[in-house]
DNA sequence: ATAGATGTGCAACAAAGTTGCAAAATAAAA
DNA sequence: TTTTATTTTGCAACTTTGTTGCACATCTAT
């Protein structure tokens, strides 16, 4: 009790510390991230919330942490956006998720690897560099046998 | 006209080499990949087709192409599937474009940089590697100003 | 030239994403 | 604490993207 009262309190606080109503949808969604291990796309919250959302209220919040910079996307070689935690608190707007993402072929789940520094990556001469996206692709450790 | 002769042939080529039956819409949607610098979604190429082709062809052929190494996909953050001509010869089914992929926030083309070589990606213990994508976002030569 | 294999277009559908607007929930003020 | 103003939600209707089955057309090989 006191631990689910702890979490309802850090929800709060993360909602209001980036200048957002306090919600129902708002709480459970980001709750949903904090209760997964990898990455979600819209789909997965669909079917994971346990009450039922708007497919709507799903998009519209989506959106709205990624920019407030609660939530970052994660690009993939499908047709599906994934969303996952920031760790750091970015900036409204402006990312610096500076990690590498990796995506298993076999559960589908996708991790953020922090553990790994980001390679230097320096282009041609002509191209500006805003961000460096990495995503690896393999089998993660729990479907390794 | 000698000019068109000639690719023509080489598209004949092309698909003859990866056991394709020379159809107009796979010469049309694979003149297109030659024609434009950058990367194609299904989109523009419906747009771009001087012809008009049915969507479910342009599905099928790029789903085709990609089976058989011509063209690969290319992972982004928004929702829709970028493909882009494979410089080697991908065997079937296996695709190895070691390459950054650039994206140019400005235009919004996509480019293949072979130029440079992928730096090493080392994970933690416990993950496997199979394929290692990087996407570089940020201003090309042309849209600099 | 023709038979057999392969590809295309149509229709109908399923999934993903967007927009406007009225009703409901939240925040701020009295 | 109640009222007011602002924000958020859900609904409906729509657009875009992607899929599947089947008849007809096209291509390949004989």
């Amino acid at each position: 009790m006191n631990e689910d009262f702890g979490m309802e309190n850090n929800l709060n606080d993360i909602l209001k510390r980036n200048n957002l109503s306090v919600t129902e949808s708002r709480k459970k969604i980001l709750q949903l991230f904090y209760s997964f291990p990898g990455a979600l796309a819209h789909h997965d919250i669909e079917n994971k919330a346990s009450e039922k959302f708007d497919r709507v209220t799903i998009y519209r919040t989506l959106q709205t942490f990624v920019e407030k910079g609660i939530i970052h996307t994660i690009p993939t070689a499908g047709n599906s956006i994934r969303y996952a935690l920031c760790k750091d608190q970015c900036a409204e707007g402006h990312h610096h998720d500076e990690h590498i993402h990796f995506l298993c072929s076999n559960c589908g789940k996708t991790f953020c690897i922090d553990e790994v520094i980001m390679p230097k990556v320096s282009l041609p001469n002509g191209y500006s560099v805003t961000q460096v996206e990495i995503v690896v692709n393999g089998v993660c450790k729990e479907c390794k046998p």
